[in-house]
DNA sequence: CACGAACCGTACCGTACGGTACGTATATGG
DNA sequence: CCATATACGTACCGTACGGTACGGTTCGTG
């Protein structure tokens, strides 16, 4: 397993700076505020540039989107040997990692982006989004899964299922909720220690189970 | 408990015709096609008449929300006597109906919107989505399973969690991705019941527990 | 019937955006 | 030192939107 959604330098250093300036402005602003002046002025480009180098206002903004990705690395883990306890540890940990992406200014902001025009033509930047920025984070989960099950610690049939359920567990409606606008929403810690108290109930082995408290 | 969310009548009829078809409007074409002269003309209206009922074009995408929720009627249950079989059912229903109205054209169009400008002006139209449309269901849900833990059939300490923790196995990511316009979202049925036999063997007595299948 | 209120249809205004064109500066390479 | 390419800044164009104004029409009421 190397890392191969690497795609380095898609772009130039410059056009680099220039997609970093658009997210900021998206984030500060919305993406009322996000118009091709505005990027212009606010990275030192012209408008001319922008249209060379990305096509039209939707390419900047796929652009935007793929340079995120881009910065987004999943440190890959490691043969280390799995425990009940470390296989916890783990899980709470990316648990903790994916709240934190989500309620990230960027993602979110990128998420509305997406969102918003969703609707129209045929949710080219729906999807963009989803491959490109959901494939390490579900990589990652799967590894961590499938290694717990191969170190006997967790029991399914369908891994992905298994997945998904830790990933309700975990997220609930706070993604949209944050989508939303909803403040105080930052309690991360707690809320991911109670979703994988839950997942490990769910799909733990007695190896594992034995080492959890008892159901209050 | 009474039908104390009714609010009725909060427009005429013939506003609420007009909302109707911007709702219609939003639905087919997302928010870029809300415009108020296309409103206008879709309803056979004038856009003086627009303004001077709803204010300007915020005040008209907070009608559009009110008036949406306020066509949403959740039938309140019934003093009917829990089994552990009914309180599966009941719960199955509920999962499917919340997927329903998720799934819905409507409010994912409606959901887009507020997500679209909710990073803009205190993210009026999320709170109120969010306060208005979410409060019937999330009643809904609480009645069912505050009946579910009198009958001894749930066991938990605090219903809030309960809930969310339902609500994160029914829906994991699903409301995201449709909102990103993902298809082929449609399979509702078995993510329901694969919810609810997570939800009761979390949450389950042994009277509830002594009815599930065994773990794979 | 007469009067007024509500409303429709249309035309209009200012603005701001996406996209294009052009003149100039900077840098690279022979 | 010149030539060419690249990119900056600005000015410009067409369009489309939000919001307003106005004349004509319907409808309820005394």
């Amino acid at each position: 397993m190397s890392v191969d959604t690497a795609e380095p330098s898609e772009f130039s250093p410059r056009q680099n700076a220039v997609l970093e300036q658009a997210l900021q402005l998206l984030v500060d602003g919305g993406e009322k505020a996000l118009t091709t002046s505005g990027v212009a002025r606010a990275a030192n480009c012209s408008k001319e540039s922008l249209y060379k180098w990305f096509g039209d206002r939707d390419g900047l903004l796929s652009a935007m989107i793929a340079y995120q990705a881009s910065k987004v690395r999943t440190f890959e883990r490691n043969g280390e040997r799995l425990t009940a306890a470390s296989l916890h540890d783990h899980v709470v940990i990316f648990a903790r990692d994916l709240l934190e992406v989500l309620a990230g200014d960027v993602s979110l902001a990128l998420n509305r982006l997406a969102i918003g025009q969703s609707n129209r033509e045929g949710s080219k930047l729906g999807k963009l989004l989803l491959e490109r920025g959901r494939r390490q984070i579900d990589r990652r989960a799967m590894a961590l899964i499938d290694a717990g099950k191969r170190a006997g610690l967790l029991r399914f049939a369908d891994a992905d299922e298994a997945y998904h359920t830790l990933y309700g567990l975990v997220v609930s409606d706070l993604h949209v909720r944050m989508l939303l606008g909803e403040p105080g929403l930052k309690d991360t810690a707690r809320q991911a220690e109670r979703a994988v108290t839950a997942f490990l109930r769910l799909y733990g082995t007695d190896k594992v189970l034995a080492e959890m408290p008892v159901l209050g």
